[in-house]
RNA sequence: GCGGGCGUGGCGAAACGGUAGACGCAGCGGACUCAAAAUCCGCCGUAGCAAUACGUGUCGGUUCGAGUCCGACCGCCCGCACCA
């Protein structure tokens, strides 16, 4: 009997209704079931949705579905990312106002989500340009101004000439803007800063109780938190000629151990000593001009030659009063490191070998290699960083270089020229404090006043929301808000006088480092309900891309800390389990040197050679390398065009089957039509033998091909609920092939099954809808529709496989000669190890091999394999 | 340079130390059809008619047994990189 075709086009809008008028996927939070907070990253509303979005939410819905079936109360909730500056470049370019254009585009993000079929709360949905939102936000900074987590300095910035604004250190990749590309210039500014330093310690050592994150993860971020433990040195100046007002210089160093090697102390040009040196030294001034300036960019500094000069001083070694070194000024040497000043030991850091060679200083080696020979060792062009024994080294001699450390620090520590100890232990990081002021419209503004008698002041907090203005020009480059007429006047809230705004916003990582807590009462009064957002918290599931390792995860991190400091959250790690998937690759195409849309381009293959074929013009093109979707390239595929000719299910289910989740994907047309293929045949097996199942017996039988169907069915149950547990999506799709096939057959004689048979088959097929059902809820609600059960399937309850059908009566076992298989044996579930070798032993395979002669050695591991050894 | 990951058919990939290649894509053969599409059945690592042999980047080791564990090397990918 022949059944209609699928039709996802009329299906898909129809479930999607149906959920929606039973608000199945609203949340409520004191709901019964254990809570279960599955969340992916929020979208940038940048226009549309792309290919990678549809991965992220698809395997996001997988789980959402999976643990609601599962009995938990699931909070599954979305928003959108909405400051930042591609609205102001589309406001420049396009003449529309940045609320406008980003409230279009998430309109039309929003229909497109919802045509995927998502099992989303949208009634939570926010965005973080709401004033709502913003001004919750602007209640946060006040908190952490209040508790001192908050701050303005002036420093040393990167600064995006093209985008005119300043960047994180995070957000400067190889010297460049990380949304411009532009070189990023160091300038001085004073801004605001979160004290992402004070959590420092924290932030490191909590990685190691993320168990649920990527190991590469928190690698990344401990390298980007990059402690170090050292030795804070006091180097006293030599009188002879020293500055008037500076007696010394401090130095950091990790390697106190090598100190009986140093030959030269250097300090960065930004150092008060470079400054006071250069005073009378117009030569040396220059130098350290220039090395200030130097290269604007990170991208120079890092190519430049390292340069030094001599400021003609001498440091008085901390561990012999009759021993100085010259101090130079060294362009590499950074303030906002340690001290900005160290103490060079060429033999065993490539660096300052690399300087002492140039400028002609000391080499002296202190630690031995093992093996090598005190008399002859020596350095030549490569400095010698392992392990060894100290030497040349006085009272350290002897000792192993972390003995000498702790040496070295005991020695110093109590050591008393001053009447304050000469050295002190000290464990710096590699981490800034998160400087947050951006010079940019489209952000939540920073609630503070400048007042001229008062200096800065926090604006009242019934004063906020501070709003954006609407009426804003942006003719000119540079912030919109510094040129407005009136905006900035205002009152100072403390003594009343005129004061103007702070027209900084905030770095939009701050709207993303906290609406997972949000969502949880995102209509609080508060930043959040605390009782409600600990109950929520932390978030199970979070799955975004691997682009965020840092950034994000690490503000958010901190922004749960600071939450908790000030009273809003209970806890310190905002995401319990991290999953961070794979990118959506596609085959370039290339007409010329003109990229080509996919679109376009028809694909034909002879012989196992694949051409390319322009459609609109009929020529043929180059087919290039496999790479991430990008406009730029134009390898795209519109996820509606998909949805439009094959529904969400089929890009669901391609998505997710393939590759494993954490490795990319690539898209490819057969794929699709692939996955197309399954939805049709799934309709078809299940659809067609519905009509047999209706008469079904309550209880399936014992019979051979009923247990058959039935143990096909439990198994892939089993097996499903094991691949979605530990997110591999691509084996319980391999699962559900398997099932399928399993199934078809049998399901295409039921017309002549006697009853008990059809009930066997129909709990076969509701249980494989209901495994489908998260990846292709829409197909699963069709057929669960066909097979006559009521309810919706999105709100049956989990398969559970009966244990008793996971077991065989029999199991067959491979039977290896000497490691190689030559055969097989089959034997009762229970068999104990001695029948299993006297059945084997007595194989004509066996027998014939051992040629009469004892085996050496029978190996029988049950339930897996007999190894006989001849 | 440092750190991490990965190398398995034509392709995407499976495989608690236990039958390598499940499942899918592509391909090949057949059935159905006037024909095509769709669908169904079968084949599909290499060599060989076959029995069989050889096969998880290379070389070595541990083991009754290694894709998996250990060592050395080769290649690719990713992250970090004046951090004292």
């Amino acid at each position: 009997m022949a059944t209609e075709r699928y039709n996802p086009k009329a299906a898909e809008p129809r479930w999607q209704a149906v959920w929606d008028e039973n608000k199945l996927f609203e949340t409520r939070n004191d709901a019964p079931g254990e809570k279960y907070y599955v969340l992916e990253m929020f979208p940038y509303p940048s226009g549309r949705i792309h290919m990678g979005h549809v991965r992220n939410y698809a395997m996001g819905d997988v789980v959402a579905r999976f643990k609601r079936a599962r009995g938990h109360n699931v909070l599954h909730p979305m928003g959108w990312d909405a400051f930042g500056m591609p609205a102001e470049n589309a406001a420049m370019q396009n003449k529309v106002h940045p609320r406008e254009w980003t409230y279009a585009n998430i309109a039309t993000m929003r229909a497109q989500l919802k045509s995927m079929g998502l099992s989303l709360d949208w009634s939570r949905e926010f965005a973080t340009c709401d004033v709502d939102y913003y001004h919750r936000q602007q209640m946060l900074f006040l908190d952490l101004l209040e508790k001192g987590l908050a701050y303005r300095r002036k420093s040393k910035v990167n600064w995006d000439p093209v985008d005119n604004t300043v960047l994180a250190n995070e957000q400067v990749i190889d010297g460049r803007g990380w949304r411009s590309g532009a070189p990023v210039e160091q300038r001085e500014l004073t801004q605001w800063f979160f004290t992402i330093t004070e959590f420092a310690e924290d932030l490191l050592s909590a990685l190691d109780h993320l168990p649920e994150w990527p190991e590469k993860v928190r690698l990344m971020q401990r390298n980007w938190i990059g402690r170090s433990e050292g030795l804070l040195v006091r180097w006293r100046l030599d009188a002879a000629n020293k500055p008037a007002d500076i007696d010394e210089v401090e130095v950091f160093t990790t390697r106190p151990d090598t100190l009986f090697g140093a030959s030269f102390v250097a300090v960065a040009p930004d150092h008060p000593l470079s400054k006071a040196a250069a005073a009378g030294n117009p030569k040396l001034a220059a130098f350290v001009e220039e090395a200030r300036r130097g290269g604007t960019s990170a991208a120079e500094i890092e190519t430049a030659e390292k340069k030094g000069f001599d400021t003609g001083l001498r440091a008085v070694h901390p561990l012999d009063p009759n021993w100085t070194v010259p101090v130079y000024v060294a362009n590499f040497v950074l303030m906002d490191y340690g001290t900005g000043a160290i103490f060079g030991c060429p033999a065993h850091d490539q660096r300052d070998l690399d300087f002492a060679r140039k400028y002609a200083l000391p080499v002296v080696p202190v630690v031995l290699p093992e093996g090598a020979d005190a008399a002859t060792f020596d350095v030549g062009t490569e400095a010698f960083t392992g392990e060894g024994t100290l030497f040349h080294s006085r009272f350290l001699d002897g000792l192993t270089p972390d003995e000498g450390f702790d040496a070295v620090a005991k020695r110093l520590e109590d050591t008393d020229l001053s009447g304050r100890p000469q050295a002190k232990r000290q464990v710096n990081f590699r981490l800034r404090d998160w400087g947050v002021s951006r010079q940019r419209y489209w952000g939540c503004p920073i609630p503070v006043l400048h007042c001229e008698a008062c200096g800065v002041v926090p604006e009242a907090r019934e004063n906020l929301p501070v709003r954006l203005p609407d009426d804003i020009d942006f003719e000119k480059p540079g912030n919109p808000l510094d040129r407005h007429p009136t905006w900035r006047q205002a009152t100072c809230p403390q003594c009343g006088g005129p004061a103007l705004r702070e027209t900084d916003t905030m770095d939009t990582f701050v709207d993303s480092s906290w609406y997972f807590a949000r969502f949880t009462s995102p209509h609080a009064a508060g930043p959040t309900d605390p009782q409600i957002a600990n109950a929520w918290l932390p978030v199970n599931q979070y799955i975004g891309g691997i682009e965020h390792a840092i950034l994000h995860l690490l503000y958010s991190r901190f922004f749960t800390r600071a939450m908790r400091a000030t009273g809003h959250l209970d806890l310190d790690e905002p995401f319990k389990g991290l999953f961070t998937q794979g990118m959506v690759v596609h085959e370039t195409y290339r007409d010329g040197s003109e990229w080509v849309v996919p679109a376009d381009v028809s694909i034909t293959e002879a012989d196992g050679a694949r051409t390319a074929t322009r459609l609109s013009t009929g020529g043929q093109i180059a087919i290039g390398s496999i790479e991430k979707m990008s406009k730029s390239k134009k390898n795209v595929v519109d996820p509606d065009d998909i949805i439009a000719s094959y529904g969400a299910d089929t890009a669901r289910w391609f998505m997710l089957s393939d590759s494993p989740p954490d490795r990319d994907v690539i898209w490819t047309e057969a794929g699709v039509e692939g996955a197309h293929r399954f939805v049709q045949r799934l309709w078809r097996v299940v659809s067609e033998a519905a009509p047999h199942l209706a008469g079904a017996a309550e209880a399936p039988s014992d019979d051979p091909a009923a247990t058959a169907l039935r143990k096909a069915a439990h198994r892939a149950a089993a097996g499903v609920t094991d691949d979605i547990e530990r997110l591999a999506f691509n084996k319980a799709v391999a699962r559900l092939y398997e099932l399928v096939n399993a199934l078809a057959g049998p399901f295409a004689s039921l017309d002549t099954a006697a009853p008990e048979a059809r009930a066997a088959a129909r709990e076969a097929a509701t249980i494989l809808v209901r495994l489908v059902a998260p990846m292709m809820p829409h197909l699963a609600e069709e057929c669960w529709q066909a097979l006559g059960e009521t309810g919706l399937c999105a709100a049956a309850p989990w398969p559970v496989a009966e244990p008793a059908l996971l077991r065989d009566d029999e199991v067959t076992l491979p039977v290896q000669i000497n490691g190689k298989k030559r055969g097989d044996l089959t034997v009762p579930a229970g068999a104990d190890k001695a029948a299993i070798e006297a059945e084997a032993l007595a194989l004509d395979f066996v027998q014939a091999a051992l040629g009469g002669q004892a085996p050496k050695r029978v190996v029988v591991v049950p339930g897996r394999i007999i190894n006989v050894v001849v």
